[in-house]
DNA sequence: GGCTCATATTTGAAAATTCATATATTCGAA
DNA sequence: TTCGAATATATGAATTTTCAAATATGAGCC
């Protein structure tokens, strides 16, 4: 399914700057909520939302619902050079990224993962 | 001057087919003329040298005259990580690539470098 | 019913393409 | 040596296409 990501359809999805930011966020952090991208880039929640089905669509990533969270992550399926473009292009720009960064590691109530619990 | 290169600038030039194309040749090749680049993309000049030229504003792309000629080739200043970008997706999509690196090839007439002449 | 998230619609702006033309260089001939 | 044709590249202007923002609204989950 996303085996023919060709690199115009990769870099058109990181052409603007809420998508960039999203990815690079997603890539730092593994997987990030709705309401953490949100509070993370501080843009309206509709603005984020369209950005990340449109990275979607692309299978960039993949989405998981947990009760009332939706979770976003790179999807499984990336090709390896994708992946290594990321993270690339993430540890050259962390000090660009970090307005977004921070928002992100100061925000309070942020949902639990379910993840090893009991 | 290349050292601002943020990553939604360097991905907006990318995100065009044209443009990407161009810098996965010139990556490639090192450096290549305007006429070498219009055969090989298979496009109209003017199309091609716009493109050339947003590429040289933005930084990715210094030029230089010889003659006739004029000959793109990756800035010198362009910052490793955008370097790595490009080296990984031309590697990993050197078969998207190929139908712009045959016609390339079967070029006739290419102008010569001056080198290492007398 | 209150959260969290997705989507539709409108609107405005930016970007790409095309055609015609301008500039620059080379080279040969008067 | 100067003129003019030929080639290579760049640009101006007009058109079309693409894209993002804002707002409002709809749907799933507690």
């Amino acid at each position: 399914m996303t085996d023919h990501l060709t690199p115009t359809t990769v870099f058109k999805c990181l052409a603007d700057e809420t998508r960039v930011r999203l990815m690079l966020l997603i890539t730092r952090e593994e997987e990030l909520c709705v309401c953490e991208l949100t509070c993370a880039l501080d843009e309206s929640q509709p603005k984020i939302s369209r950005h990340l089905a449109q990275l979607r669509t692309c299978g960039l990533l993949a989405d998981r619902r947990q009760g009332q969270w939706v979770y976003y992550r790179l999807h499984p399926n990336l090709p390896d050079w994708v992946h290594t473009v990321l993270t690339t292009a993430l540890e050259a720009n962390q000090h660009w990224l970090s307005p977004d960064s921070k928002r992100l590691d100061a925000m309070g109530d942020r949902p639990e993962r379910a993840a090893a619990c009991c």
